[in-house]
Formats: structure tokens, sequence, C-alpha cells
DNA sequence: ACATCATTTGTGAGCGCTCACATAAAGAAG
DNA sequence: CTTCTTTATGTGAGCGCTCACAAATGATGT
């Protein structure tokens, strides 16, 4: 810029308001310096911007587990909304893949106070310890957290309706006839699992059925594990007409497991899913699910941190998001075929 | 730094020696240091640093497409592969999603002239045109390109082994007998794609096998076109005993078009896919495919970058990656299972 | 001609750090 | 107790930019 200038006989800040597109430059001037700017390839060194406007057109995504998580689609899509809105907003994402899930989110504080970024996104997997959610809840971080569910505290927060939506799945098995319905939960210490769970026994009690805790067993939101379980209840002499998943991995495993069996799905079995994964309409048969607005959280988020970020003020941001169920061949009832 | 100097009746110089572990520092100093730099919280501003080292400790990761991409474990596999190393070589990795494909690899010669970014990873999916081939090669950059072979060219790649993997693939069909077999190709304009067919057409050839034309099509890597062109091969009076697929979601759709027309995979027809997707071994039945080291792709590349960035020197980087045949039931011929 | 105001350009300081030195304090040697 | 070394600390300059001004230029009116 310096140099720029010089070459031009100007001065930097007059490079500068070319740069930024500022109004009190002399037509002719600006011509030059953007011919100029392009003959020698300049561009402006955003680093030494940032250190001067204290500010980093940065925003930091923290997910545990490290990268392992950009396997799963429910994690990806969540990221991709990220990486949309931000470019629009003119927004560096920077990820990090704590490797260790010990303190994955302390991360982030470090990264804001280092100057790094502007602010954050965790995407979550497991509850929050209490440590750390006072700590958030004090500092006040410009940060978001995604996929948690956390209506009491003063901390910002987007997730889906994972109870709604588990809720919307059960009742609709229920109003197929169905009474005796297995849960295949999540893991253990998640919120995400926790609130399906939640919507499984909301809809059991609104329908006068009552909890069975021997209809619930943990899939870990594994295929694997789904498919163990299913075996396991297929044969053991608890009776039941349909299996509501924890996620569409889960429903997979069950409707592997089950098929082996020689039991149909959606005849002698029916099965519904939770994500709307990719393969959900793909396999044989095509499985019912609730489809989450994930691409709509991750581009919220960013849309909803930059303004907490450029307000500094403390708004909140605490929203649950709407899921919707997805008809398909897995539950039968209702004849339909996909696009 | 200077504040916290100021406190303990320091200069910033003492900090930042002991910040960066300097040795001339009297072990008490130190440990005062240390001590209020938890007491307050300090934390070394980054950016500063960046600016004043004139290295930023950061990698710019592009793809193409924008976060699209993402969706394909094809792609979050290299990147989880670029996460890890990353984190261990002490640099931050910078996604870029550039959401036109005109020039997406322009934007990270200008994120390196930025200062945004040491250098650089480009992961292609399609053929990179001569201007940038030739621009790349003269400004020499330091970036790798991922997933492009370009073996005549003064640039940095690494990919992985596509025609030996269909090789491979097409190989394992004629030992198994089969003559006939139909090709499903990837897009046109993809590296990737031409290798692939490549590889098929040369493992035909040294079997002495003829090329036939009608043999092969066009699937865009998606199950959904597999699917259709498989049908219409179906009815259509070519005859065929195989299908090599450019990879698992096309075989995903042969699959589902040949068991729906009342043919057994793999008893009347075998199938063959390409890249190891999660549901290749949870589908029934599972797909006999080639496996890359993606991870290992996207861990190697951050390595050598680190290399090339650090050397300062025109280091080249190319390197092709072994794929694995990995035998599942698709194929028959031989009896296995899964873990 | 002059003052008056808008337009256009330039200047110092500083963002928080590191570099290459300069200085001060402490220990060893003569 | 002076001189030389080693160890421990401090200083100025500068990374490339932006901010808040200051200065120069030009246009306008009386």
């Amino acid at each position: 810029m310096e140099e720029l200038g010089r070459k031009l006989g100007l001065s930097r800040q007059t490079i500068s308001r070319v740069v930024h597109n500022h109004h009190n430059v002399k037509p002719e001037t600006r011509r030059k310096v953007q011919q100029a700017m392009k003959r020698f390839g300049y561009r402006p060194n955003l680093l030494a911007r940032s250190l001067a406007q204290n500010r980093r057109n940065a925003i930091g995504i923290v997910m545990p587990r490290g990268g392992e998580m950009l396997f799963n689609p429910y994690f990806s899509r969540i990221i991709a909304g990220i990486g949309i809105e931000a470019k629009q907003g003119g927004l560096t994402p920077v990820f990090y893949f704590p490797k260790d899930s010990s303190g994955p989110r302390y991360r982030l504080f470090e990264m804001i106070r280092d100057g790094r970024v502007d602010g954050g996104l965790v995407i979550e997997e497991e509850n929050i310890d209490k440590l750390t959610l006072n700590r958030i809840e004090k500092d006040n971080y410009p940060l978001i957290i995604l996929n948690t569910h956390l209506p009491d505290k003063e901390i910002n927060w987007i997730c889906a309706d994972d109870e709604g939506g588990t809720y919307r799945a059960v009742e609709h098995l229920i109003k197929l006839g169905h009474r005796r319905i297995v849960y295949l939960r999540g893991f253990d210490n998640s919120n995400t699992s926790d609130e399906r769970l939640r919507g499984y026994r909301k809809a059991l009690q609104d329908n006068g059925i009552s909890y069975n805790k021997r209809l619930v067993a943990n899939s870990e939101f594994l295929s694997e594990v789904a498919y163990r379980k299913t075996l396991e209840y297929i044969n053991s002499k608890v009776k039941f007409t349909a299996i509501c998943a924890g996620n569409d991995l889960a429903a997979f495993g069950a409707i592997k497991a089950l098929k082996e069996k020689g039991l149909k799905v959606p005849q002698d079995i029916a099965v519904v899913g939770y994500d709307d994964f990719d393969f959900a309409s793909m396999v044989s048969p095509t499985i019912t699910t609730i489809k989450q607005p994930l691409l709509k959280m991750g581009k919220l988020a960013v849309a909803k941190l930059l303004k907490i970020i450029e307000s500094k003020k403390g708004e909140r941001v605490q929203q649950v998001l709407k899921t919707e169920l997805i008809l398909r061949e897995s539950c039968g009832g209702i004849k339909l075929k996909e696009k």
C-alpha cells in the first residue's frame, strides 16, 4: 500500500480509500489506482487490516471428536449452511477439530481471546458440563451453541425440535394403530438423544399408552448396535409392532435385522427413523423419517452470530427449529412415491 | 503483553520470551510471568504475531461447488485427514467454499497474497483448465492439488490411484469369468472419472477383451442416474454380465435397478463399486468396492505442504496413493463376511 | 481580491507483536 | 577492583494497515 502509493505519487491513505470505495476520491485518481492495483497484482493484507481495526472477520467453528464428525451427514450439512452464510457475510469460517473431547469448547474461548476470530459456533453432540456452562454464561462470549437445548440458561443456542420431531414420528405410528413401539435411543449423555426420548414418552402419554422401559434400548445412534439390539428384541419374548429409531442409521440397522429374520417392513413391523440421511430415500424400503432444517440451522447461526458480534450488546439467541415428518415406505399405511 | 509487563514491572520482550519458552529468562521471573498470565487470562494476539513474523500458521483449503461437497463422504474424509494433521502441525486450516465454479482456485492465490494463509490445498473435482494450470506452474505458489493426476506438470499434486483401482476392480470381474462388463462412468470433465475409465479400458485390453463403446454410459457419479442407465441397459439388447460403477453411489443405483427387474446380484449380474462409502458395507448385497486412502491423503497433503512452506525451495510433491480392493458380496465368487 | 466552504489528499499515531540490537546485572578471571 | 563473559532484561523500529485528524487544492460568492 505504501509502496503502491509511492509508485503513483500518492499516500497510503488514498490507496486505502480506493480499496474501501470511499467517496472522497477524484475519479481520475481512483481509476489510476485501480489500474495500478491490477497491474501490480496488489491485494491489501487482511491481517494488517484486522489488527488495525481490531476486527477479524472470522468466526470459529468447533466440534468435538475431531474431524470425525465430518463423516456424518448430520454435521456436514450444518457446516455447509455455515459456509454458505459466512461467505455471504464476508466472514471466514475457521474450523477447529479438537481431538480430545476433554475441554474442546474452551478452545473456542481461547480462539476468541487469541484474536483469531470475532466469535464462534459450537456444534455440540454431548451434554455440556455445568462448569463450562457457567463459564459461558459468565463470560458472555459472542458464541452460539448449536444442537443443544438450554432453555433455562443465559446462553445463546439454536437447536432443532428433537422432542417434537420424535413426538410426531411416534404419533404417526400410533395413528397407524401401533401401541407397542420399541424405541432405539441414541447414546447417553447426549442432549439430542434425551430430547428425542422425551418426545417418545410424551407421545405415548398423550395417547394413553403407558411407558414400558423394556421397549427402550440404547442403539448409540449406530446401525451395527441397532442391528444387534433388534435381533435381541426379535429373539426375546417382548412383543412389538413398530420400531422408532433414534436416527436413520439405527433405523437402517433395525430393518436389516428384521429382514434377516424374515419379518417384512412395514407389513410385519413398521420402522421410523430420524434425520433424513441421504440413504433413507435410497434403501429398500425407503425410510419414513424426520427431516431437520440443518442447512438452515447453519445459516441462521452465522447470521445471528454476526448480529451478536456487531451489536456488542448481550443480544440473546435461543431458537428451536421446526422439524418435518417425511413419509416413505417403512411405516406403510400410506401409498406414496418419491420424486 | 505491554500491559502485562507493566503490571509486573517487566518489558514486553520478557513476556514474549516466556511465551516462547526462551532460555534466557530467570526462573523466578518466568514463574512470576506465567502466574500472571494465568491470573489475568492473558493470551498473545496471534494476529499481531503473524503480522510481525510474516507467517500465518494457517493453510487454506479450497473446494469447488461450495460447501456442497461436504455432503460427500469422499471429500469429508479427506478433510478430516487435513484437520487432524493440521492440528498436529500447529496450523489452522481455513476453509473456502467458493460457490461459483468459475475461478474457485484463484481464490486460493488471492488468499495467499492476502496474507491470510501460508499456502493451500485445492481439492479438485473437475479438470483444471490450461490457463490456471500455467499460472500455478509459473507463480509456483506453495500449494498442492489433491485428487488430480498431472504427471507432466511442474505442479504439486497428490491423488489416489484411480486408474489402478478400477483396473483391479475390472480385473477381478474378469477373473470371475465376466467378459461383457458395463462401465458406469462418472461425469465428464473430471480427472478422476477419466482416470477410472482408463483403468477399465486398460484392464480389458490386458485381458484381450475389446473395448465396446456401447457398454459405457455416463452415470455422473449419481445413484439416480445410474439407476436409469441400468434400466436402459436391461431393457436394451445389449448383453452384459457385470457392471463396474464409477463410484459406490452409482453401484447402488445399478443394484436397485437390477433387483427391481428381478435380476439377482451377484448371481445374475455382478456389480463392483468404487470409494468404499459407509453404506457399501451396510446395504444388501454389500458392495465389493475400491477403498482409497482418503484420510491418509489429507494428512499427507498437510505434511507435505508444511515442508514446501518451510523450505521455500520449490520442492515438488507428486504422489499417487495406492488403492485397495475390498471384497464383499456384490461380485460373488468368494465367500466372506465383514467383521 | 479575499474569505468561505467543499473536495481531495496527506500525516502521525497506534493496533500487538517480533526482530535485532543495546543495555544492565551478575559471575568469573586477572 | 578492573576487565571480560555470561546471563537477564529493555529499547527502537517495523510488520501493513486504519483511524482521527491536518493540510492543500479548488470552487464559489461578495
